[in-house]
DNA sequence: ACTTGCGCTGTTATCGATAACATAAACGCG
DNA sequence: CGCGTTTATGTTATCGATAACAGCGCAAGT
């Protein structure tokens, strides 16, 4: 910025305010400003404006996995939701490790976010104290934490699978089995089989792992091959994922079990490939895009001072699909 | 800092020693140092520590989309391949838009990374510019530019479709249509569409228009629909990813059409569907996480003061399914 | 005993922008 | 015409860390 000012023929401060839009420079002397800067190549260096006005402009956000269409449509709506206020998203993920996750925070913390958005509401003790103590507004988003860090934009996992099971209980399926959501990595994935096991109350069901999240296809397929072959009579199969639940179906089909004449199938998150699987899979929509919105119009309320609930409640959908009556 | 020398008894600068690893300081002190820091809970601020040293510790990455396996395979490889040489990803995504990339490059060319990769060879003039000049390394992947901005990880994605293409004509088919690859926005899909057209010599092909990128799984099955409509005696189709292949066979397989034994499918990424599906899809392996592991190790050598050939090359490799012979 | 060198710690200036305050010129109004 | 007000610009101090250099104590070498 000196050069430029000494360029242009003025001083520091107005190159300054010539490359902010609050403007109290003449609009012929900022034009004359922002040509030279471009001509000399001039790039703005935020980490300095930054440190003097104790603003940086971005929101963190992690994420479990970066190859996701449930986290991808959440960060979409943050971006989306974000952008109206100024706010720029930087995005991190965590491979499903809360080691991870408490680096990637110190990680971001250290660079002074407006607001952090954090995944799921289980995190390393050292995480939650930083996190609360980090002055700034928390979300934590795809699931109803017991004890919030600070505020929640989010949906019960145990009660959206627990929507499924009833269905299929109506629908005559009794002998049902839940494939995933074993390992204490995917805290919502254990909701799910947890809200799974209590919604089948006496009825007779088994539980299936599947490895280390993230659930894959073809852990999906794997899985359903031990169901099948450890229970025949089972009637209908609720994955943690679609992911899962596609790996499943297609298992069957490379085994000549019907579905859903045999075995039905149900997942989790409405992804694209259940809409285009044939059959298309019966799913829960969990709104992962309105996740994004809504914690993005939270951030946004809250920075500018306006009084927000602290936990917002997003009902998931059941879907039906070809998978199962 | 200031506070944590005063409750320790030291100066500042044995603070800001006690919190590198460079560690000229006694270990008792430090260890003294880091637990009133904790008690206090500090923060280590990067903002005036980037500003003095001028070292941010961070390699900007932009993608298209995060929700593509692809692209979270090459992060992944980043990730990984940066770690070791302490440097962190910082991730943007671009939806496809040369417009929302430039924006995204200059935000974080204001946030002084130590290198930035962009995905594809296409940017606008002014992002071109200001990546020429940030002076740092750029390296372009997932493509093969004519004018490489700096360095190239990558592959040419006209070629990686040449061999599928030879490979259904030896096989017998040679009445070939390709979806997508129809829009400016993605260059890539764009290139796909010209290799297969250059590839198909005097044999008869049809191309399929599918919207604009990223081309899903339902405008794939979309655009199978028109195909099959138009051009009934078609053998084979070639997709621009395999998510639209996959959105092909389904449509197929609702219509009854036999895959491969009518209409043989192929895609291209080797992404999870693909593999998983069932038949499983004929694709083209891209790398795409070795393309992540050596542009780290590029940036890492560069950054080292390495000599490195400015040009990697990773040739794409065909992955026969049971979508075609 | 004296020098040399290393290990550890402190002092000062600085990175590049901006908040806060100061000031000069232009403007409005009775 | 005079005076308060607005508009446009400049000056100074500062954000929180660290580079660069200085200094002190102690062990080893001569």
């Amino acid at each position: 910025m000196k050069d430029i000012a000494a360029a242009a023929g003025v001083s520091v401060m107005t190159v300054s305010r010539a490359f902010r839009q609050d403007g109290s420079v003449s609009a012929e002397r900022r034009a004359a400003i922002l040509a030279v800067a471009d001509q000399m190549g001039y790039v703005f260096d935020s980490t300095a404006s930054t440190l003097r006005s104790q603003k940086t402009g971005f929101v963190a956000v992690t994420i479990p996995s970066i190859n996701n269409g449930n986290f991808a449509d959440t960060v979409r709506g943050l971006t989306e939701g974000l952008k109206p206020a100024g706010l720029q998203v930087l995005l991190g993920y965590t491979d499903y490790d809360m080691a991870a996750e408490e680096t990637l925070i110190d990680a971001f913390l250290r660079r002074r976010p407006e607001a952090i958005v954090v995944t799921g509401g289980a995190h390393t003790d050292r995480a939650r104290r930083m996190l609360a103590a980090a002055g700034i507004p928390v979300v934590e988003v795809w699931d109803l934490p017991a004890n919030p860090i600070d505020r929640v934009v989010g949906f019960s996992n145990a009660e959206a699978v627990g929507l499924m099971v009833r269905h299929f209980l109506a629908v005559g399926y009794s002998r049902i089995a839940f494939i995933g959501g074993d390992t204490q990595r995917d805290t919502r994935g254990l909701d799910r089989r947890r809200g799974f096991v209590s919604a089948m109350g006496g009825h007779e069901y088994r539980l299936i792992d599947a490895g280390t999240p993230p659930i894959t296809m073809r852990e999906g397929a794997v899985a359903m091959g031990r169901l099948l072959d450890d229970w025949p009579q089972v009637q209908a199969v609720i994955c943690v994922s679609d992911l899962s639940a596609f790996g499943a179906l297609g298992e069957c089909q490379r085994r000549g079990v019907a579905v859903p004449g045999q075995v039905a199938i149900g997942g989790f998150g409405a992804f694209d490939v259940a809409a285009c699987a044939v059959p298309n899979i019966t799913t829960v929509d969990a709104n992962a895009h309105q996740i994004g919105v809504s914690a993005a119009q939270m951030i946004a309320g809250v920075l500018a001072g306006q009084d927000f609930a602290k936990v917002v409640r997003l009902d998931p959908r059941l879907i039906l699909g070809g998978s199962s009556l």
